[in-house]
DNA sequence: CGAAAACTTGAGTTCACTCAAGAAATGTGG
DNA sequence: CCACATTTCTTGAGTGAACTCAAGTTTTCG
């Protein structure tokens, strides 16, 4: 996992979509990539600016953070290993909302203009790039379903199972078992909830039998269970290989 | 507007951020279209469904619904003229959502394997049709925000907010007044509240002076101030014409 | 080892929810 | 075109989930 390099984690996230040509890995290898790392803590990407580059995940995690007027804040995504965190940046250019990094942070970016080279001499990677995003839309209207009409408990166990899915795809949950490298601040910016609410509500979920959380280690004891009570379906995540 | 047939509805919603050369105009009207009509409350694509065309709605709104086990509902999204509810599920194929007539409505089929046609001979028709599935997320970005950061006053002063953008821009809105056909138990499955209490923060906002509400006409008093009272930055939207 | 950050608990408050019922608007059949 | 049924809107009352403020405890880190 450690010495992967950028190319591999890259065709690592098409795979369990879509197969690859030995053509298309060869053009995705060909794109010239920036390898940069950030501090826990550092902004990678400003609200309001304009980019020219999108950047992919290799280390770490990072949040999509949209700031408010009243000073509140809501991360709207999270982001681990094969997560292309800002490939809407691509075709919108305006970032409405900040990435930062919450944990030491290792990313790639690749020009926007290596992107559009590839629109116009691969349309199979071209349809896989804008999978991706189609993906994440998927994955935000499941966070709106669940900021909108699940209580607190049920939005926090809802985000376990979906790490759970996402971690292990990219080896790193085994067992249903995973570290979240988050402060309950982090959390409550993420579920929509205070920080007193958010502590109130790990440990509900520690009383209901659910989870054992202790640090950032966090073991799901029984993942049906967890599924169906807080009503997650895999599927919006498309773990699917099919012809895109 | 009421002649208007689908590619010039298409390309009306292109406009607006880009230019289309001739080439891509011929290109988009050669792409056949098959028109079809729904009533109020009609389904057009069913929750978990996978389908294998698009649509881009003419007249009328719709909504994109979860419905969760709970048997509680979610409208992810709001739809009117000139949005295309559905493009991403030419990369996904699988709808986490079912889409909804909120009014009689009227809407364009476009076959997936015409799309793919694009992407093989239009880089650039490509990345616009890409893009509409981005901008589509920045919306649903600000919907996570305002449903995890704001209260119900404000989060529905951003959507009307919005709608008054978004209607402006396809003619269906001027001088900040517009129409919206929902009933207040659509308007709280899309702001996540109850019918109740969707009805109170609608008299509220009446009488903070804010609005004139009547059936279905919505008058905005002063444009600028509910813009600002429920922070809401237009920029999300990108209406902004830049290559792309 | 001490300071800072993160977590936890208590107490009081508020925003939003449910249940219930009545009023107003809308639609439909005779 | 009216009368009745249904839907939608509105109001009241009580409840509950989540919030704020404040302080104490534990953990982390230099």
């Amino acid at each position: 996992m450690t010495d992967m390099d950028a190319y591999e984690r890259l065709i690592k996230t098409f795979t369990p979509r879509d197969d690859l040509s030995s053509d298309d890995i060869a053009l995705l290898r060909s794109m010239p990539l920036r390898i940069a790392t950030y501090g826990k803590g550092e902004e990678i990407i400003a609200q309001d600016s304009e980019v020219s580059e999108s950047c992919l995940m290799m280390t770490g995690w990072t949040g999509r953070a949209v700031y408010l007027e009243s000073g509140k804040r809501q991360i709207t995504a999270l982001h681990i290993a094969g997560d292309f965190v800002d490939l809407h940046g691509f075709t919108l250019k305006y970032m409405d909302h900040s990435v930062v990094a919450l944990t030491a942070t290792q990313v790639a970016f690749v020009r926007h203009d290596e992107l559009k080279k590839i629109t116009h001499v691969s349309p199979h990677l071209t349809r896989l790039f804008w999978m991706l995003t189609t993906i994440d839309g998927a994955v935000q209207r499941t966070t709106i379903a669940s900021l909108g009409r699940r209580p607190a408990l049920e939005r926090l166990g809802h985000l376990l199972c979906e790490l759970d899915c996402r971690l292990s795809v990219v080896g790193l949950a085994q067992d249903h078992r995973y570290d979240v490298p988050l402060v309950q601040e982090e959390l409550a910016d993420i579920l929509g909830l205070s920080v007193v609410h958010m502590n109130r509500t790990i440990q509900d979920l520690r009383k209901a039998g659910l989870v054992t959380w202790q640090g950032s280690r966090i073991v799901i004891h029984d993942f049906g269970k967890l599924t169906q009570f807080s009503g997650f379906d895999p599927r919006y995540l498309n773990f699917i290989k099919r012809e895109r």
